[in-house]
DNA sequence: GAAATTTATGCATACGTATGCAACTTGAAT
DNA sequence: ATTCAAGTTGCATACGTATGCATAAATTTC
């Protein structure tokens, strides 16, 4: 029962001065002598007294929540990407308002519209899309966008992504580089850029060498859709000798039907390379050859750009793409020589 | 630049109707006749208002927003308990504020303050501990807190976990049914109810078949310390022919430590189990044998006793233990006949 | 058809804070 | 002492919404 909010008018009238006061000694920079911070503070503390948020952001029009959409937390990057996201928004005095979304229906633009609702300063979707109807109507709030590992062709839309055609192209090279001659893809979620994106880097590369890509299934970034396309992928006499998977999340589903449904040795029968250097890939018991997203620098750079369109009013689109390094490990056979020939 | 907030006043000229008329047609329950909501929802769709939640919150003191206090989630039980908490609150309107905090320094205190500037009308806690005095202010504010997987004596407190003791105690059972003579224990943070909990049902269960407990060390919930753990454990030539470990995740690396680098075989030389089943327990790569915390019900717990408070009123303070049942896969020796004997 | 009752609507105010403006204080410069 | 500028403070108002109260309209009741 004891709710008893204390506002800053009781602070001013312990504390003998006016509203506006108070008001002005929790606000950084306003004009205010050392005596009156004195006073202020002693009654605010004995009272307990810690300003409202929301109503403060009634006036300013700036709330310091930042909406973040995101479709899933299976995967392990995102957890990860999420954890680093909050820590750098709230040591710049932001917290983070979390949307979950289905990828699927359309419950992105149903959601997005309570997400408005809350007067969030920016916006930020992992791995998901939006409508242009919806670019545009946060746009018309003024409400910044970037797309967090995942790319749109909207000019209103910032985005920040690994170099995902570069990553592809790494991969390929690396595999052919290893004598390996029968080489498939399971791909990323046809729906995404990321998925799209690695494929082509991937063909681009197999094509530059003169190498075929002899097999290629969509597992839509889902373990089961990733196993059954395992299954089918390596049923018959002719089975790959390699597979660069579209994320690591597929890769460890991959793995386990490879290893314990068919029986086959990793890399001795059949090379496999994930992409995203998620913690689990490095454990022992995956020790997954994989493309890093550097999570870190995408956060860095994801924050920088938010925060520069909402305390700098910046307006330019940014469409950034990080490179990250391959992780060479046990799942692939290495190149003779690897690390030497090329950085 | 087109920031053109739209708000209910200007919603009332158009539709020709007082402010008031427009608030009560976005005030369920409210009296508005079917016209008059007609003509309003018209002129807001055309303008394309809605709702300021923030405004709102002011005057109805409920901001529909739920702070979450985390301290990591790299454990795969908090995102997939977070992604679970987040749909069940947003099913019933409420979103959920993110607060990291590091377990181990003052940063829960700071941070909570933050927290309550929000005017958040909830706080959950996972896995994080809170000082008296903070339970005191939450309390004073009228917000309601929920522990979840994690106990605390303060009367003030709700709290939701597994029922720790007992599963400990099964686990203690099952080891001893399978004929294991030298019983280790990797703990769960000493600090933490959840790692004390278990260790002694686990205890109590040992003593109770009159086995002993040969070894135990404090794990700490990290991979790092429960890998040098177990290194310390089966360093000797005496090892340990089980082992039960304090979480999924600490289990995971002594797994990784147990095969790869002291050359083991689970379950051949040493059986081991865990706590939690995470969704990676059941991956064939580690094919756990663990206790099932059962998030869905937890947090299903968590959600009601959390709107019980805010939405009802109500003042009982819940400590809620659920039971799980333990998930027999492959990592340590089945029993003879096990899962017939007892249910 | 008039009175009593219910239902709709508008008016005014409140939520807790920030800020432009004017009034005032202080201290320096003349 | 006198003038002026710089620094402080209080007053009043605004942010966008919800709601008690009084009035007006619609409905029921006899």
């Amino acid at each position: 029962m004891g709710s008893e909010k204390v506002t800053s008018i009781e602070v001013a009238k312990r504390a003998g001065v006016s509203q506006s006061a108070v008001s002005r000694v929790f606000t950084p920079g306003a004009s205010v002598s050392p005596k009156m911070a004195e006073k202020v503070l002693k009654a605010a503390e004995e009272l307990g007294y810690r300003p409202n948020v929301l109503a403060r952001s009634l006036i300013t029009g700036r709330s310091r929540i930042i909406g973040l959409v995101v479709a899933y937390l299976e995967n392990q990057f995102y957890p990860d990407a999420l954890e680093k996201l909050s820590n750098a928004l709230q040591a710049h005095g932001y917290h983070i308002l979390v949307f979950m979304v289905s990828n699927e229906d359309d419950s992105v633009d149903k959601v997005m519209g309570e997400l408005l609702d809350y007067q969030v300063d920016g916006i930020i979707t992992a791995s998901v899309g939006m409508s242009n109807a919806l670019a545009a109507r946060c746009s018309a709030a003024g409400v910044p966008v970037v797309l967090f590992n995942r790319g749109q062709d909207d000019e209103r839309l910032n985005q920040v992504t690994s170099n995902n055609i570069e990553g592809g192209r790494k991969i390929a090279e690396f595999l052919v580089a290893g004598g390996h001659k029968k080489i498939a893809h399971i791909a990323g979620w046809s729906g995404s850029s990321t998925g799209r994106d690695r494929e082509a880097g991937f063909r681009s590369g197999l094509e530059q060498t003169g190498a075929e890509l002899v097999a290629c299934i969509d597992g839509k970034y889902t373990r089961e859709a990733a196993a059954a396309a395992t299954r089918e992928m390596f049923s018959g006499e002719d089975r790959p000798d390699a597979v660069f998977v579209g994320n690591d999340h597929m890769a460890f589903a991959v793995m386990d039907v490879l290893r314990f449904e068919l029986k086959l040795d990793i890399p001795g029968d059949v090379s496999v390379v994930g992409y995203d250097d998620v913690p689990l890939a490095s454990w022992p018991a995956y020790d997954l050859t994989t493309l890093r997203q550097p999570s870190n620098r995408m956060v860095e750079a994801t924050v920088s750009t938010l925060l520069g369109w909402i305390e700098e009013g910046s307006q330019d689109v940014q469409k950034i793409k990080i490179d990250g390094p391959l992780m060479v490990r046990g799942s692939a056979r290495i190149p003779e020589g690897w690390p030497d020939e090329r950085l």
